[in-house]
DNA sequence: TTTTAAATGCAACGAGGTTGCAAATATAAC
DNA sequence: GTTATATTTGCAACCTCGTTGCATTTAAAA
């Protein structure tokens, strides 16, 4: 059985095509996927309303997560362990990826008093190994 | 002269309407506000198109900056000295205002090899001071 | 194989945001 | 204060993202 598929099961899931279809692409990617980028690699075509309704429901079960870099620019990556609390994420100015840093990078925030956090959300901007290195050579 | 209109001519632009509304409303405010709450304290309406664009350029212009706490909740907020490259706002779940923090209380985020960051934006979800005390009470 | 709750596709819709263009306006020059 | 000019505004039209209601299809348990 397909990893996907057991993730589904684990999570009480109805397996569909298509939900197995984004959970394997993503676990087969180190990156953050944008929704489009999503559709166009997998195999079989659905409509937007089952992707979106499959993304929310992916994501309320806590498989994947969404990366929110601007308004219009979504992306979903797979939720592995640790990432409970605390998400860090560095975005790549030049080619755009975006690559989930651990959540032990993380140093707490200092609050005003009485302030109380819940969870905490890093997006790091800059240049990524990649491109810092295509710069070079 | 205002403040928003010195602040204006300093970053030379036009002194408009919803230019000085918006910047003045924003020097009155703790919170970061959203484009509604913008609009419906100003005395003068103004188109849609008018108030993205001026939004636009107030970023642009480094006078103001934008909290994205997902992609149909934006926040703008005065661009304080300090929030240059590294930005943490305080993000209320139960009344949800938002709070700029003072970019001292972030630590530098651990990379990998060969990343290199150019900016850093936090977003702490969690209760704010005001909500923990009226649950105390 | 049958049953049934859940997921899908479709159409329609609403919100956020952008673009092109003519009319209005802020500022600088006179 | 007038005039000239570049900028900004308002409007209409448009696009993308994301949601909702409903009839049809499908996964999976009996």
């Amino acid at each position: 059985m397909s990893e996907a598929r057991e993730i589904l099961r684990q999570h009480m899931l109805k397996r569909t095509n298509c939900r197995e279809g984004i959970v394997s692409l993503m676990l087969e990617n180190e990156h953050a996927l944008s929704e489009h980028e999503i559709r166009d690699r997998l195999a079989s075509s659905y409509d937007r309303t089952t992707f979106y309704r499959s993304f929310k429901t992916l994501e309320e079960s806590g498989i994947i997560h969404k990366i929110v870099l601007d308004s219009q620019k979504v992306r979903y990556a797979i939720a592995r362990r640790g990432y409970i609390n605390s998400h860090a994420h560095f975005h790549c100015n030049s080619c755009s990826s975006v690559r989930c840093l651990g959540s032990a990078s993380i140093q707490p925030v200092e609050l005003p008093e009485g302030y109380r956090a819940s969870e905490t959300e890093v997006i790091v901007h800059g240049i990524c190994r990649n491109c810092n290195e295509n710069v070079k050579s």
